[in-house]
DNA sequence: GACTTTACTTGCAAATTGCAAGTATAAGAT
DNA sequence: ATCTTATACTTGCAATTTGCAAGTAAAGTC
C-alpha cells in the first residue's frame, strides 16, 4: 500500500512522457496541453470553452489563449452558440481531427505494445482494475467532471 | 481497449490534481514539479542532479534552477561529491523531509479514501494490476529509469 | 599536455502562467 | 422596462517557467 503512490507516480510519468513525445504530426507541433485540449474537444460533443477548461482543470484565461493558438494553427474552430451568445462552441477542423487521430494512433500503438507483454487474462484484469480505480477516484470527487 | 487511453488519462489527471492541491505545507509553497523533486530526492539515496533530472525527464537547466529555488526555500541541500567534484549530491534538509512527509501523508490519505470504496479482493487486484502495468510499461522502455 | 567528455550553471528570448480588469450577453428583481 | 447581478469569455500585465546556446570547471583519454 505504501508503494501504490510510487507505482501510480511512475505510470503517470510514463504515460505523460508518451504524450509529450507524440505531439508532432506532419508539419504541425502541438504541446502536451494542446493535445489534451484536442482530445477533449473531440470527445465531448460541441463543448463550450468552460466545459473543456473545467475538464482539464485549467484557468479559463490560460485556456482562452491556448485555444487562440490552436485556432491560429487551424486545428480548432470556435463559433458563438445560438442559444447563448456569450458562450463559444468548440470543434475540431478537418486538420484538427487528423492531428488528433494521428496522436490517438500513436497512443494506441504504445498501449498495444504494453499489453503485448500480458496474456489475455492479465490484460482483462488490468483493464478492469483501471476502470475500477478510476471509478473509485471519481467517488472521492477530487476533480474532473 | 479503445477506452484504456481515456481511463488512463483520467487517472493521470486526477492523480495530478491531487498533487497540485497538496503542495502547501506550513508556510512553504512548493509547485507540483518541486514536490516531485522532493519526492525523488527522498527516494533515491544521495542522488546527483543528473539522476533526478533524468528520472523526472526534465531538462537539466530547468532542473538546475528548480533546485536553486528549493535551496532558497531551505528544503534541499546540495554538496559537491567527494569522488567527482563535477557532480553535486542532493539531499533533503530537515525541513525538506518534513514537507515531503506532509505531502506523502496527504497522498496516502487520498489513496486510503479511494481504496475505502473497494473490498479487500478488489483492492489487492487493483494494486497487483498497477504493478503489472508499470512493469509492462518499463519493458517497452519509453522512459524513466 | 592537448583534446574530449561530462556535470552543472548562466544569458537570453520565447512561451505559459494567474490575477485583475475589461466587454458583452443573459437572467433576475422591482 | 430598467436596474442589478451573474455568466462566458478576452485582454493587460507582471511573474514564472521553459529550452537552447554558450559558458565554467573537473575528469577521462590519447
Amino acid at each position: 500500500m505504501e508503494d501504490v503512490r510510487h507505482v501510480l507516480q511512475l505510470i503517470t510519468r510514463r504515460f505523460g512522457f508518451l504524450n509529450k513525445n507524440c505531439c508532432s504530426v506532419g508539419g504541425v507541433d502541438v504541446s502536451l496541453i494542446q493535445s489534451h485540449i484536442l482530445y477533449e474537444i473531440d470527445r465531448q460533443h460541441h463543448p463550450s470553452m468552460q466545459q473543456i477548461a473545467e475538464t482539464l482543470g485549467m484557468d479559463i484565461t490560460t485556456f482562452s489563449r491556448q485555444v487562440q493558438s490552436l485556432i491560429r494553427k487551424k486545428l480548432v474552430k470556435k463559433s458563438p452558440s445560438d442559444q447563448d451568445r456569450r458562450v463559444y462552441i468548440l470543434e475540431l477542423t478537418t486538420e484538427g481531427k487528423f492531428v488528433a487521430a494521428a496522436i490517438e494512433q500513436q497512443v494506441q500503438d504504445y498501449l498495444t505494445q504494453i499489453f503485448f507483454h500480458m496474456n489475455e487474462f492479465e490484460k482483462e484484469t488490468v483493464i478492469r482494475s483501471l476502470k475500477l480505480l478510476n471509478a473509485s477516484m471519481e467517488k472521492t470527487g477530487v476533480c474532473c467532471s
